[in-house]
Parts: structure tokens; C-alpha cells; sequence
DNA sequence: GTGATTTCGACAATATATTGACATATCGAA
DNA sequence: TTCGATATGTCAATATATTGTCGAAATCAC
């Protein structure tokens, strides 16, 4: 009953202090973002729930945002319905779905859009400083090659 | 009153970039260890504790697995009571405190975590298939770089 | 030693996020 | 058109995590 014992390849032992790494990277970044967003208003999540409202084309429903940021719906759809109740975003009928409402940012939201931006902007300028912009590209390419094989196994997670 | 515009730098630009894939890549690898861990009871957040505690080199209280972790000694405190009620792991007297317990796997939890490894390593192969090394280990290096600048301003913080 | 400060576990309140279940709406194929 | 599959919002239960507070233990300055 002795199982076989699995190493790792040389690029999975690095792989391994890289996760380690992102978890600790996680954390520290979503306190930074609260501290930094928390005169606004903001926190983290809403501040990344308008982000994604911000960077689409034309307003989605609840569920696409949700699509978009990889968590749940149930979660954005908590998240909205606060920004909703504060006045920060909106719901606008969508013509082509009777219930999914489209979520676009109010007034008063995008002037606090903007100001979180501003904010951040010179944050992440100090915080970028003396790092390599060909280094630090390097790692989104790792990061997005690893982010496209766990889509993939959850897709296919959800498929079986 | 119309605020100074600030732009980011090159690098900056690219760190935004970073960040935003950041997030989803954690969220995509800690719902894969939830998968991947749960015949063996496990969560991602359990087997992050366990390999706190195992990668210590002796046993410590539950404040400073927190520290090592990056997170709130009182999240850790409610996943080692989760532990060690399913007898994962146990308490051992501390010689140098009282009350501050010194955590310990039990013989169940060391098979426990053994058979973590075994199958993450199997996973961890295949995960890392066709990256680069190199390329992880300066994805790595750019994260714990990020990690002690945000280290510095959480310290900063906390003693203002 | 003594006293102030820090560390630590415990408890409570709250925020954040996922999962499951359900009803309704949409869409596609028969 | 009708029926089945999928998408969506809602509600509830639970898991995960942080913050604040408290009392006891340990540590440090003097």
C-alpha cells in the first residue's frame, strides 16, 4: 500500500515558492488597497467590482462582472447591491433580458471612480519604482500562463 | 479645486497589469487546492496552516504561524481549533509560556500531509509543464520584491 | 523587584466569499 | 410551438478572514 513517491520537475519546485509567494503578495496588496481606498469609501472589492464596470466596453449584468473577476455571482451581486444602496452604481434596463439589469456607475460614482484612480496612480508609481518593466512583464506572462491552465481544469471540473 | 492628473510610469503601467492578473491567478489557485485537497479533508486555507507547520523547524504557537502566514493570528487560531478537533494536529506544551501552546501534527496528520504532497506534487508537474524556470524564478523575485515594499508600508502603518 | 509594554489566546462583531437551492427568463433544438 | 438546457437573480447556510476588545502571561526598562 506504499505509494509511489512523486517528485517535482525543476520548473514545479519553482513553481511552488512562486505560489507560496502569491498568497503572501495577495494579502499584502488587498490591505494596501483597503488603507488606500478606505478614505474614499472604497475597500478591495468594491474597488475592483467598479474597476471591471470601468474597464468593459458597455454595462453587463451582475453575472458577467462576476465572469469577468473569476468569484462568484452571489458575491458581486452582494458587492452591487451596497454600491447600489450607497448611491455608487445604478441598474439601467437592459433590452435584451427582463431580470439581468445592466450595472453601470452613478455620477457621484465615477467621481469617486476617478478620485480612487488619482489615488491610486500615485501609489503604484512609488510602489513600481526601481522594478523592471521587461521583469515585471515577464511575470504577468507567468502569471497569465498559469491563470489559462486553471481555467482550463476548472472548465473541466465543471464539465464532468 | 481640480486635482494634478498623475500619470504612471512605465513600470507602474505594467505593475497595474500585474496586480489585476494577480488577483484571479490566486483566486483560480486556491479553488484548484480546494479541489485538489478535498478527499483528504482538506482546504486550501488548512493545508496552508499544515505547511506552515511543517515547514517550521520546530514547533510553534499559533501567533507566530499567523506572522509567518501574513495573516490574523485569529484566523489561524480558529483553523488550528478546526485541526485540531478533527485530530490533525494537537497541542504540546510550550517550556517558554503557559499559555501559548506550541502546535504539533499528529501521527494522523502526518499521513495526512504526506498524501497532501503526493498529490500536489503529481498536480504541480503538470501545472508547471512548459514554463520556464528562469522565467518563474524572476516572477518570483519581482513578487518578493512587491512583498517587502508592501511589508514596509504595513509596518509603517501600524506604528503611526 | 516594580511597573509599563508587548505578546498571546479567547470572545464577539462584522466583512468577505462560496455553495446549494429555487423560481423565473432566455435560448436552442426537436 | 413546445420542451429541455442554460442563464440569472434571490435567499439561506456556511466557510473564510479581519478588527476590536479583554484578561493573563511574558518581556523589557528602570
Amino acid at each position: 500500500m506504499t505509494k509511489t513517491p512523486v517528485d517535482r520537475t525543476e520548473p514545479a519546485e519553482a513553481l511552488t515558492n512562486l505560489i507560496l509567494t502569491l498568497f503572501r503578495v495577495n494579502n499584502r496588496t488587498l490591505a494596501w488597497g483597503d488603507r488606500l481606498m478606505a478614505p474614499l469609501g472604497l475597500t478591495s472589492a468594491r474597488w475592483q467590482v467598479l474597476g471591471s464596470i470601468a474597464y468593459a466596453e458597455r454595462p453587463q449584468p451582475v453575472a458577467w462582472l462576476a465572469r469577468d473577476l473569476g468569484v462568484s455571482r452571489q458575491n458581486v451581486q452582494r458587492i452591487v447591491n451596497d454600491l447600489r444602496r450607497d448611491g455608487i452604481v445604478a441598474y439601467a434596463p437592459n433590452p435584451h433580458h427582463l431580470r439581468a439589469h445592466l450595472v453601470v456607475m452613478t455620477e457621484t460614482g465615477q467621481h469617486i471612480y476617478d478620485a480612487a484612480i488619482h489615488r491610486y496612480n500615485a501609489e503604484v508609481n512609488a510602489l513600481a519604482d526601481g522594478l523592471s518593466a521587461a521583469k515585471i512583464e515577464t511575470a504577468h506572462h507567468i502569471l497569465r500562463c498559469l491563470h489559462s491552465k486553471l481555467e482550463g481544469d476548472d472548465h473541466a471540473q465543471e464539465s464532468s
